[in-house]
DNA sequence: CTCCAGATTGCATGCGGATGCAATATTGCC
DNA sequence: GGCAATATTGCATCCGCATGCAATCTGGAG
């Protein structure tokens, strides 16, 4: 069927793709012969190699990367989950982890996650696409890991982790460099301190926060507010003018959980207060942004080190693709201390 | 064979991944009934789906696309190609492709380019995945796209388009944005005017940079000055110190071929030559990125209606997909006109 | 020239599901 | 209750490729 179609239109290009049996038949060989050429360690006689190679190329065969999967049990895709909140810094990640999954000969088949419930039904797909591992920079419950676990798929987490469980991990220390952050604030001669935190829900904001009001505990500082952002530079502008308004009066450092909120309030602090920064209010961020090194901001924070930690989430996730009973293992990298001119510090 | 494996070691979890078979064996049915369960508009009694249900859900078994894939000569899935030197603007994009895509059942396989030599490889990818589509953020030359499109593979261009050829493409206005811009500097006075482009090899940029220069001929402005920017930030900075530099004397207008560089341009000019925006010097930029509206900045630009591109881009492909025989069609949007702080305009 | 190890090649089969067709079960209607 | 129409279900096959095994070929040593 499908011969007599010759009294059709116009003369449709090749209709049908060829696969390995057209290019054998072809080339005179066996069905093996031609997957065999397409293999990397295959054996194979040069003369069959090239003539099966210009049979190839002449009816425009490629193998079918779905259907060697199914044999191999192999899709040479990873699947990588990202949550859609995430900060004007994660595209960097992604693209920089698509490069290298690449450059290993493995696939990003891509997760966008918006609300919590769309985790369900995303790992759902991830499941069913057979993915060989998962990258998430989004949470998981336990259960949902556990689910993907108990089909032998490794996860890393990026940027994230599951407390308490033995998990594969990378991330930048967050605590500490908002450790380093409050110190230098302190050394400076700042006492009155307001914390700019991120969403609840986010992980990263959860530490950064932590990590800086254990620094400000043990500083002595007990007396500082916390107001709560969500991350977007808006977000920024309206919790330093809630600083502001309050009785309490200003502060003198504002450490916000990430550049953008940073900027905002710097914004917010010259627009609305006609304060300078950083003489009259220092500001520190975190993530190291683009927009963060742009002259009329500065900032003082921490840079995450991108290309290492997507490297080794790379690496990480190969290796237990590789070999499964790999135990787990969590990498934390330091972030890079900035000192930019959005904060009076001591040195 | 595996059911003596109770003497191994550790009580590994369902080591192999169960498959229709053992779906159907456990409920009683035949493979074909399992299958038809898990299909959408499939005919099943009531009764044998809950049987079916309740025993894939014993297994913990998913349907394997990949092999549904294979049967059904669909996989579901759509390659997004984006180049990596584009735009700080770019991820949000990415991101609302793969939400709408996942809407709408599609998976997303993510390939970022970046040399051009990455692309005949890349291709091959592409076609060896036998995704349904492919979305380019990435030029393709002509003969790249004759090798997507000889095997029926539907391929819309996103902002950016194969000149003369019947090719499906989205994208924003360049040219009808820069003629706005460039109508309202004149409007309002200005006279001396810089045009900062970007990379020589990006479309995008040259139909900015010809929107702006055709308009400047139409108002009678022979004189104006060009200087080659890459997009980044750091550009626009050398950009402008650059066009101060010369013994042309100083702009009063530059029209920068996007955001960042328009920034760059204000914090140079402001930093570096102690000049006020826009009272000695108006910029103008071009995309609307997050920054652009940082009061410091505050950038008269052109925001691409990214939205509705994404949107546009998605049910383009899908509709091609479903009917490969609808005409090609180029969908130009026109860009959302936001007049800033960073630019003096007559009204 | 003979014989054997190593390299090539073909055969047959299976990966996990979808689907046309025929067989069987239900349902509705007179 | 009888019969045709409709809904379910199972059977047999195929999708495109990889791979263990046996058959064949090649080259080199003796």
């Amino acid at each position: 069927m499908g011969e007599e179609s010759s009294d059709d239109k116009a003369p449709r290009q090749t209709r049908k793709r060829a696969n390995s049996y057209d290019v054998a038949r072809l080339a005179g060989v066996s069905q093996s012969a031609v997957s065999r050429v397409f293999q990397p360690g295959a054996s194979a006689s040069k003369e069959m190699r090239s003539r099966v190679l210009k049979a190839a190329k002449k009816l425009g065969y490629r193998p079918n990367a779905i259907a060697r999967g199914l044999i191999t049990q192999r899709s040479d895709m990873v699947a990588v989950l990202i949550s859609v909140q995430t900060n004007l810094y994660y595209p960097e990640v992604l693209v920089q982890l698509t490069k290298r999954f690449s450059e290993r000969g493995v696939r990003v088949l891509l997760f966008a996650l918006e609300h919590e419930g769309d985790i369900e039904s995303t790992l759902e797909q991830v499941l069913r696409y057979r993915v060989d591992g998962v990258v998430t920079a989004a949470m998981l419950s336990p259960e949902q890991l556990a689910t993907i676990e108990s089909v032998d798929i490794p996860v890393v987490f990026f940027n994230r982790t599951l407390a308490d469980a033995p998990v594969n991990s990378v991330r930048c220390d967050q605590e500490e460099g908002e450790r380093w952050l409050v110190r230098q604030l302190h050394e400076a001669g700042h006492r009155r301190f307001a914390i700019v935190t991120g969403p609840d829900d986010s992980p990263v904001s959860t530490e950064r926060t932590r990590g800086a009001t254990r620094m400000l505990h043990e500083l002595g500082v007990r007396d500082f507010r916390v107001v709560n952002g969500d991350y977007s530079y808006a977000s920024g502008r309206t919790c330093l003018a809630q600083l502001m308004a309050s009785a309490e009066g200003a502060p003198d450092a504002v450490i916000a959980a990430n550049d953008a909120m940073a900027i905002g309030c710097i914004d917010e602090a010259r627009a609305k207060f006609g304060l300078r920064v950083p003489e009259d209010l220092s500001v520190v961020g975190f993530d190291g942004i683009g927009p963060s090194a742009f002259d009329a901001y500065a900032l003082t924070t921490i840079r995450q080190p991108v290309a290492r930690m997507t490297d080794a989430t790379v690496s990480m996730l190969l290796d237990r693709i590789e070999n499964p009973d790999l135990a787990p293992e969590k990498r934390v990298f330091s972030g890079e201390r900035r000192a930019g001119r959005s904060a009076r510090l001591s040195t």
